[in-house]
DNA sequence: CTGCTTTATAAGACTTTGAGTAAC
DNA sequence: CGTTACTCTTTGTCTTATAAAGCA
């Protein structure tokens, strides 16, 4: 918003400039116009009637009034974020997904360090230790498993008791507050100093979980460090308010870390744990859940009631979207699963990823750098593999319309995209039926996997597909675009290239989309940085003398305009007989050399140029001191500004002709030159090879 | 209070093989 | 005379995701 040019100062629902006429310098834009139908005319008569200073100054109002109900509507509706901004967010997304995970292995490798945990190893009394580790053949295994949980119970009860929690921990923040770069009062933890913490039984949250895990497996106790990683929404669209912005900052709960407080104040501290603890109950093979910081509990997640470890969508400061299992042997794992009582319907739509599959391959590889690789699956992972699918199965159907959407595993038909459809459309697809809260009637629930997107016949040419014989259009789009299904085509076979003749369209080349669009015997040579789609038909029509087609790999669309500019083939390289391979590569090598040989010479004739213009200088000079003396720059000869200045000229001649000397010029308007020694010193403008030595 | 509908906006998907002119 | 390089145009439509207010 520009800045009033004049002073406003306001009245009710108008507002009332004062203008003084002497020094008005008003300069009215474009925009100001909306402003003056909102002038108020009548006021403006009065105002300029008992105007206290007469003509000078000048009083008007603006009714607001419509300006006001227009901010309003503005106000109201949301303008979303722009593209920049998008990519932004999902880049830091990444990045504080990434870093966390880190942070997470780090903290998981300083839990299972020997020194920590032999020095840990008297802290547990004998009692309680016993039970994690009962070896009497008579006990049945229910029991033992009670126990062992009953260990970990008293284990809890002790340490909850020992620990003092100082500092909150790691807590999420939305995009309002990831700006902020407010020093942390934390101080840059050391493993010198967390051994410090665990051992004097003090820290953030955090390092409280972290020590119950040191505990637990100086006991040797197979323990995995748990971390519900804390990021910003990157599918969030919304713009950062402005006028919370500034509150935001003032209340920010990085403050707090400033100021430790005794006791939790639960509006300004996390009502969630972000590390917990996961045990392998041997005796029952399940993983335990722990948490002796929040909510200091040990159990068995629940299958199909909600988990008190997620909450609810609507709080900010604590979001379960990727909980990370670090291990003893620092093997990570994804266990979000366990967490989410709702995973399908709507964690996975919060992951990164999931609208991307080349996201999604990004986090798998993050996963699997991050942590070690684990060799063949035990029977721990093998139960755990078996859970989260039974968890999958339990999850059912979402319980509202919205989750229906983009669900991996159901559909509804009211949601399809304009291209999808389903098929087959029977008893077999359906799998149930849902009714939405607000209406009374009754829809049927499909599987996601009956859903099938389609593509006209054109649209599946371009990857790399035909239709099928005899293969029916699935559905009609604006009467004569015709769609079908994937599972309606086959891939498309080229004709092979036979005694090295391609076969060639009705524009003379081939179309290859995709890699299996190459025919057999064929090779698609490509262009590339330094491979010229001209030296490629040079190397196989003048060289070789082979035949080739320029093969299209994809269209360019440029707007197109009425009628008059289509879509463009974009020549990705030409397509030969394989046979000619070897010979292509060894001739576009050659053409590449030469190509490079010729920028080489091109350089080299530039600088002989500049070299001789640059003699020729010297001659000028030396000729100049012959004939007129020597001229000494203690002197201060008028001489040498002339002499000087002549120079420059003959420097600009030489811009002019991009670096090239125009010999003849240089000649004609010489005169500096002497005939002979110009004819002489000339001469090696054309030997260049023996300059170049 | 919850969840659906309506109404905003930005952006993506879709499309699927030039012509005329100046310079070399 | 044949070949090559460059510049036109500037926004088409339809669909989708997301958010927030309104409403039942």
């Amino acid at each position: 918003e520009p800045s009033p040019t004049y002073e406003v100062t306001e009245k009710g629902k108008a507002q009332t400039a004062k203008i003084d006429g002497t020094s008005l310098d008003l300069e009215v834009d474009s925009d100001d116009f909306d402003d003056l139908e909102d002038v108020d005319m009548d006021l403006l008569d009065e105002a300029n009637q008992n105007g206290d200073r007469g003509n000078e100054t000048l009083t008007f109002s603006i009714n607001n009034g419509d300006k006001e109900r227009s901010e309003a509507r503005k106000k109201r509706t949301f303008v979303p974020i722009l593209k920049q901004e998008r990519i932004m967010r999902k880049l830091i997304h990444k990045l504080v997904l990434f870093s966390m995970i880190c942070h997470g292995a780090i903290r998981n490798r300083w839990c299972g360090d020997r020194r920590l945990l032999d020095m840990l190893k008297k802290t547990v009394s004998a009692e309680i230790a016993s039970l994690f580790h009962q070896d009497n053949a008579d006990v049945l295994s229910v029991v033992k498993a009670k126990r062992f949980v009953d260990g970990l119970r008293k284990l809890l009860t002790v340490f909850s008791r020992k620990f003092k929690v100082t500092s909150p921990g790691i807590q999420r923040r939305d995009w309002s507050s990831t700006g902020n770069t407010t020093e942390e009062k934390d101080r840059i933890m050391s493993f010198e100093r967390f051994m410090k913490c665990v051992k004097t039984f003090h820290g953030s949250r955090d390092v409280g979980a972290q020590a119950f895990v040191a505990v637990l497996r100086s006991m040797g106790v197979n323990a995995r460090l748990v971390f519900s990683v804390q990021v910003p929404d990157y599918r969030s669209i919304r713009p950062v308010k402005d006028g919370s912005n500034q509150k935001g900052e003032k209340e920010n709960p990085i403050r707090e870390t400033n100021k430790p407080k005794s006791e939790f104040d639960p509006v300004e501290n996390p009502n969630y744990p972000v590390f917990w603890i996961e045990v392998w109950n041997k005796y029952s093979r399940k993983w335990i859940t722990v948490d002796p910081i929040v909510f200091k509990v040990v159990e068995v997640m629940p299958m199909r009631r909600k988990c008190k470890f997620d909450a609810p969508a609507a709080e900010e400061s604590h979001q379960t979207w990727y909980v990370i299992a670090y291990d003893e042997r620092n093997v990570i794992k994804d266990v979000t699963r366990r967490y989410t009582q709702f995973y399908n319907a709507k964690t996975v739509k919060k992951r990164i990823g999931f609208a991307s599959d080349e996201d999604a391959h990004w986090y798998s590889r993050v996963l699997r750098s991050i942590g070690k690789q684990k060799g063949s699956i035990s029977q721990a992972e093998a139960m755990e593999l078996k859970e989260f699918h039974d968890r999958h199965v339990c999850e059912g159907t979402p319980n509202n319309m919205a989750d229906f959407k983009n669900h991996p595993v159901y559909a509804l038909e009211p949601q399809l995209r304009q291209d999808e459809i389903i098929y087959p459309n029977d008893e077999t697809s359906k799998c149930g039926t849902f009714r939405s809260s607000n209406k009374s009637s009754i829809m049927p629930v499909y599987k996601r996997s009956c859903v099938h997107k389609l593509k006209t016949p054109k649209a599946w040419h371009m990857s790399g597909r035909v239709l099928k014989v005899g293969a029916q259009p699935l559905k009609t789009k604006k009467a004569h675009i015709l769609l079908y299904a994937e599972f309606q085509t086959e891939l498309y076979i080229p004709p092979p290239i036979i005694d090295g003749k391609i076969t060639k369209n009705a524009y003379g080349n081939v179309e290859i989309f995709r890699p299996t669009m190459v025919p057999e015997n064929g090779v698609l040579l490509k262009i590339t940085r330094d491979v010229s789609m001209k030296m490629l038909e040079n190397a196989a029509r003048w060289v070789l003398n082979i035949d080739y087609a320029k093969a299209i790999v994809s269209f360019e669309f440029g707007k197109a305009l009425k009628n008059k500019r289509a879509p463009t083939a974009k020549e990705g390289g030409i397509l030969i007989d394989a046979q000619y391979k070897e010979a292509m590569l060894a001739v576009l090598d050659g053409l590449r050399e030469q190509e490079e040989q010729e920028k080489r010479e091109a350089v080299e004739l530039n600088a002989l140029r500049s070299w001789n213009f640059f003699m020729k200088k010297l001659q000028i000079v030396s000729r100049l001191d012959r004939s007129h003396g020597k001229v000494t720059h203690s002197g201060e000869d008028a001489d040498i500004p002339l002499e000087k200045e002549e120079i420059h000229k003959e420097d600009e001649e030489e811009e002019d002709e991009e670096g090239y000397f125009k010999k003849s010029e240089a000649s004609e308007e010489g005169g500096f030159l002497l005939e002979d020694t110009k004819n002489e010193d000339l001469a090696i403008n054309v030997s260049t090879e023996g300059m170049m030595d």
